[in-house]
DNA sequence: ACGAAATATGACATCGTTGTTATAAAACCG
DNA sequence: CGGTTTTATAACAACGATGTCATATTTCGT
């Protein structure tokens, strides 16, 4: 079937098909192997080999085959496998650009996956990876137990966690202080003189999602106020739900004063309905996002680039030095004040 | 150097080391070329030994050696390349979502290089995926000239071509009506009444940039209004510039009613420098983006994921059907109205 | 029950490269 | 100048899988 049957009679370039390292030694006039040593670069080659060598490459056109060289060497690939929820997801797609840049820094290539927030995807898609013999995984879990990396990470495979913890695996993470955060945030606002503080997010089963809420009821309860389930807004499904949440709440008879968003989502929506319904209300986010700046909306902030950064360098420090412990980086949250936790703060009062 | 130099003396779970086929194989009491064939699943196998096999891979934890794999297949991996400029900008990470969902319903994997927006980084980015045994590249051009990949191309390896054509090069590609939407939104514009209309844009070297700019200036001359320089403002540089452009154009002795602008880029800057300055003027915009909607801007509109989905298309149907000549899809741009069109529109005014 | 066709399995070469080990040629030393 | 070291190159096996082809086994028709 396939096509490379070809005889080699003829010295001269090949008619077609790639041409391969033995085309390039044969042109040359030399082994396989020292061309091979060419190209490797930093074994000893005469000035003079290695130019006939480096000339006949150009002329066949030659490109190494990588997937040979790494097959050889041991399936050591320069590949690092990235497991996110969702690329349409700026959070995500910010991770994954500064994971993109730091590999590249490293002559590191990326391959991306999304799991769509499925556990059964998310299984399937590192099986992939690793059958791809990726170097590296970096995961954003969303299953809800990683033990079935236990045997990849007995076998040497640096896996790094982001965002989140993996559930029944101890290895490498950089997570966020989430509670620190949102505690802070409520803080900021119950100074402000706000009492009914809501807070939404959805998807309240994640971690990262709990533990803000954790940081709002702890702020909450130190300020002696009492939870009420009512601002507690917490939607399983995303997106619609979460406009649903605020536009009830803005619209109730007793409505907050302020609102803690969730995540990034929450803001976009937020931005959205009090904009529809013209209303206003004081808010403070959880991650930045692109025109929060000139809109003048607080938020929680966290560096999203150096998180994909440190994760790459955990990864990478992992490749090399395989033996050390699973360490936990901890990335903190810094509280940009905008305006939009004043009271009486509206949108439109730029 | 190999730690692999395990002699098969044990017929047990190996102590360390990644099981390979041949171990299964063993385990299980068959020739490799039987465990082989398990696992292409197509061939014929009795079920007994299927089972028997499957049970060996089970325990020893086995997973196939993609590298090994596509090696001896001719080098047909599942992997295709994109290169685009830089994942923080959304325009590309959308495409680079839309591409990665279309890839994976056809259990094909993404791998993303980012040029930075350089002609160099160019080259060796396409070069590192080409060594890659990539299936098709996926590019976003910026090098004045794709010639260096005409041999690459010979040899049968898909290229898709995206948001710009390939110069020097008969290449499939993915292009917008970037003249016919900025024609129609000059029109609107004129429609609404504005006669100083100015048309902002940063890297006017891009032809998907002067496009627009054609589009701008065949409005305006139609209409019989006279170009001026002063109106049309096309910083080399990015970001930055363009709020300062944008800045002095509202503070300009004459400022213009309105503003096209030439990518989402421009559209947040201008959002944060008309309310930097508690300015109004209208505005349509290219390219939609998060709050758009929200705020009330108009823009000259297209279907980026669309994009992505076609480009992918392209190059699977390309995989599948290589003697094909290139084809060239375009994708048609809408103007949607959201008021910011209207003359004495201001941002504040929801 | 016998030969033919169908089915299941295995031995061996091979994909394109690099690691290992051997050897030829050049350089060095007293 | 003989012998040792150094340098440059090559022959060959190996990485982990699959393709080819051969062979053992079963099934079947008559």
């Amino acid at each position: 079937m396939h096509p490379k049957t070809k005889k080699p009679a003829e010295v001269t370039v090949p008619a077609l098909g790639r041409a391969r390292m033995s085309d390039v030694a044969r042109l040359a006039g030399v082994s396989t192997k020292t061309a091979s040593r060419v190209f490797a670069g930093d074994e000893k080659v005469a000035d003079k080999t290695k130019q006939n060598v480096l000339e006949a490459a150009a002329r066949l056109r030659y490109r190494p085959n990588v997937l040979a060289r790494n097959l050889r060497s041991g399936g050591a690939t320069k590949t690092v496998g990235l497991v996110i929820g969702d690329l349409a997801n700026p959070f995500y797609f910010k991770l994954a650009a500064a994971i993109e840049r730091e590999l590249a820094k490293q002559g590191m290539n990326l391959i991306v996956g999304t799991t769509e927030d499925s556990p059964e995807i998310e299984v399937q898609v590192v099986n992939a990876m690793l059958s791809q013999q990726v170097r590296a995984v970096i995961i954003v879990p969303v299953a809800s137990d990683q033990s079935y990396l236990e045997g990849e990470q007995q076998l040497g495979t640096p896996l790094v966690f982001l965002d989140r913890k993996a559930v029944n695996l101890v290895a490498d993470s950089i997570c966020l202080s989430n509670l620190e955060g949102a505690k802070l945030a409520t803080e900021e606002l119950l100074s402000k003189g706000h009492k009914r503080i809501a807070f939404v997010a959805a998807r309240p089963n994640l971690s990262t999602i709990s533990e803000r809420l954790n940081g709002y009821r702890q702020a909450m309860l130190t300020a002696g106020i009492t939870l009420t389930e009512e601002l507690e807004r917490l939607p399983v499904e995303s997106e619609l739900a979460i406009e649903n949440e605020i536009r009830e709440l803005l619209l109730s008879k007793n409505p907050p004063t302020a609102i803690l968003g969730g995540n990034n989502r929450t803001s976009v929506a937020f931005v959205k309905i009090t904009r529809e319904l013209e209303k206003s209300c004081s808010y403070i986010g959880f991650d930045d996002f692109e025109l929060a700046d000139a809109l003048g909306i607080s938020v929680v902030s966290f560096d999203v680039p150096e998180m994909g950064k440190q994760a790459t360098r955990l990864a990478i420090s992992k490749i090399n030095n395989p033996g050390v412990k699973p360490r936990s980086i901890r990335v903190e949250t810094v509280l940009i004040k905008r305006g939009s936790e004043q009271k009486n703060w509206s949108l439109s009062s730029a």
